[in-house]
RNA sequence: GGGGGAAUGUCCCGAGCGGCAAAGGGGGCGGACUGUAAAUCCGCUGGCUAAGCCUUCGUAGGUUCGAGUCCUACUUCCCCCA
């Protein structure tokens, strides 16, 4: 990234500062364009899943701060694209989604959007856009006439996503060899329609970017840009995005707003300043003072970032209300009635529930064996006291207060059984 | 079209003389230490009504007291020759 290079658009500022930024085409013309409110930008997500997880949010914030810096941002579904499947960053083929699974998680994707970014008819209003719409009426001689022609097969193997399978002799089927012109395709296409100039995307995308850029100047869009975010992984090395239970989903009803705060809440020490200035619009003097914070205090920051980052995705009722949960858990040792819980039947608890078959009910485990060996290992708890006899019942005495009990595996992962 | 290889614990990689619930790693989970962090150390990582029983090594058969291991056919993938 250029280092002497002074940006005068807000866009490119905020973007900068932030950390964002990776690569650019050319940072001079972008700036001049984000100034002037014609930054029009594009950034495409595959259909691959039902919902988008935090991998994806750096690019989802990126079109934020474009459209809170008066620039139109376009979210493209990439109905058409998923299809075909992107070889980028992949050592193997993706499984080839059917019509219908493709269908289904494009309503799932939509729904996160809505959150971040404002949509309808203004000028900066952001536009959802679907490539489905026009590559699936391509015609394939038509195509390679118009399209076609400007590859050069020479150049394509020589990008690091083709190069790649070659090298390591792993097979590269035409389909996916078409991405790039699809994706391309796009941009050129995009360019027509709306009037876009910018595509951004992950750092593993320069290649088909940049490959859009070459397409739109021999098909004769003007001057496209390119800009790419940094691969993110955490401090000690992990790729981002995975915890205990799976991916890090950005669906509500894939994973609670409660386990994503967790999520933020247990960031790396040395992952905070760089989170906070990507996941959280705090100003950066803010951030500075967080970052510096030192031992054990920084789990103040850690605490602003992941009610900040909830609040953006689920709203800041649902951030203050996993806050205070965890407050509740972790600090003073209390069953906070807002945890996940499961019923049982008031006569099983009567008659004595057992340990195991409660835990394996509240999903805490998979199996009796899985719950037998948690045990041996002093990994269950009940009511904070450890499990040591896998006999043993839960009985109408071990209701709390509140008329729960609470069961615990591990430190973190409670689950309230309340009789019904 | 011809020839040669490979598929292993449903997370992944990977060893496996005919006695195998199957080495080893990664990942994951739990414990200890901490700060709900990282690093480190330790344990666990097929199911069950559990000193026993059941289901697992691409699929289907066969040989054998006994098959992941040997034989046959099939499926899929890879390599070489044409």
């Amino acid at each position: 990234m250029s280092t002497t290079f002074k940006p005068k658009s807000d866009f490119l500022r905020v973007l900068i500062e932030r950390g964002y930024v990776h690569q650019c085409s050319d940072f001079e013309g972008l700036d001049a364009k984000a100034k002037a409110g014609e930054a029009t930008t594009y950034i495409g997500f595959d259909a691959t899943a039902k919902s988008l997880h935090v991998g994806s949010l750096v690019q989802i914030m990126m079109l934020r701060w474009l459209q809170k810096t008066g620039n139109k941002p376009i979210p493209l579904m990439g109905g058409g694209t998923t299809m075909v499947g992107d070889p980028s960053g992949r050592d193997e083929s993706r499984k080839v989604l059917t019509p219908a699974d493709i269908e289904a998680n494009k309503a799932g994707i939509r729904s996160v959007f809505v959150k971040f970014l404002t949509f309808g008819d203004g000028a900066t209003d952001a536009v959802m856009v679907d490539n489905a719409e026009w590559l699936l009426k391509l015609n394939y001689v038509e195509f390679l006439r118009e399209v076609g022609r400007h590859f050069s097969v020479n150049r394509m193997l020589s990008m690091d996503s083709v190069r790649m399978r070659i090298e390591r002799e792993q097979e590269l089927s035409f389909l996916e060899f078409n991405y790039m012109c699809l994706q391309s395709y796009d941009f050129v296409e995009l360019h027509k329609r709306y009037g876009i100039v910018l595509q951004m995307g992950g750092s593993d995308q320069w290649g088909n970017i940049v490959s859009g850029i070459d397409l739109g100047r021999r098909m004769g869009t003007g001057q496209l840009y390119a800009l790419t975010s940094p691969l993110l992984t955490t401090a000690s090395g992990a790729k981002m995005g995975k915890t205990a239970a799976g991916a890090v989903w950005l669906n509500a009803d894939m994973l609670s707003p409660y386990d994503y705060w967790q999520f933020w809440r247990n960031t790396e020490d040395g992952d905070v300043g760089r989170f906070l200035k990507l996941f959280t619009e705090l100003p950066l003097d803010e951030i500075a003072r967080l970052e510096a914070l030192g031992g054990s205090e920084i789990n103040e920051a850690k605490k602003i970032l992941a009610n900040e980052a909830t609040g953006l995705l689920h709203g800041r009722e649902a951030a203050e209300r996993a806050a205070e949960t965890a407050r509740k858990t972790f600090e003073e040792g209390v069953a906070a009635d807002t945890l996940p819980s499961i019923e049982v039947p008031r006569a099983e608890i009567d008659a004595g529930y057992g340990v195991l078959g409660a835990f394996v009910a509240a999903g805490l485990v998979a199996s009796n064996g899985e719950a037998r060996r948690q045990v041996k290992g002093g990994g269950l708890r009940v009511n904070d006291a450890p499990v040591t006899d896998e006999r043993a019942v839960i009985t109408a005495a071990d209701l709390n207060a509140d008329g729960a009990v609470k069961l615990s595996l591990g430190r973190k992962r409670h689950v309230l059984l309340r009789p019904r």
